[in-house]
DNA sequence: ATATTAGGTTACGAAAGGTAACAAAAAGAT
DNA sequence: ATCTTTTTGTTACCTTTCGTAACCTAATAT
């Protein structure tokens, strides 16, 4: 028994949400273009992980790749238009975050 | 170098949320208390997959099981306060869906 | 005794995640 | 010319999580 009546554009949206790190990586990106390894910095993932996350998201139209051939290359990713309409999205998170997950030391933020 | 100013209550979110089936389940919820076998033929996930979620979902204090001793022993799920909080982020998800995720069929949801 | 039904659990191979060492390319130093 | 440094990855290797299918339990009905 299975009836799947599950509008497919969500399915593939939450698939998308639903996976590790993309979305503290798009929150990342919501405050501007970064390199490489200021997104990094702001986040306790691995290069191979991040590369492979990245690579998706510029595969699904949420970010776009710029490479800047300078002293040491320097290489950018950016939103799209497609990726910053998940702002509210992720701003309702950290609402709900703020009200309802506990935390054992007295981090409030 | 690493320097993580990130949100900890928000990060926990965001692992929550990041995690396969989670959201899903969640959004069917939100229709209602539901048994077992209801939430299992509404989603593409196996019972597995479904008991280990749904166990996590009430230890993180999301949702509540109910074991109603009756002819074929019915148990049902339901949202808590907590869980019930996340309907905003479920419904801009869906919003950002229809708006932004191409899909090949012309499945109009 | 056997079958049925709901809600799981177990075993096992496949896929994804995490860590750490290594690579390419290009400028600058020796 | 060779060596070093910097940034952005990549590879090898091991652990954890997923996914499928078979099996289990308890209570009734046949």
């Amino acid at each position: 028994m299975s009836e799947f009546q599950l509008c497919p554009k969500f399915e593939k949206g939450m698939q998308m949400l639903g996976k590790r790190w993309t979305g503290l990586i798009i929150n990342q990106l919501l405050s501007g273009p970064q390199r490489f390894s200021q997104i990094k910095a702001g986040l306790p993932i691995s290069g191979k992980l991040l590369t492979e996350r990245l690579k998706e998201m510029e595969e699904e139209g949420l970010a776009t790749r710029k490479v800047y051939a300078e002293m040491p290359v320097r290489v950018e990713y950016e939103l799209t238009e497609k990726g910053k309409a998940l702002e509210p999205i992720v701003k309702e998170i950290e609402k709900w975050a703020h009200d309802w997950v506990e935390i054992k030391e007295k981090d409030d933020c």
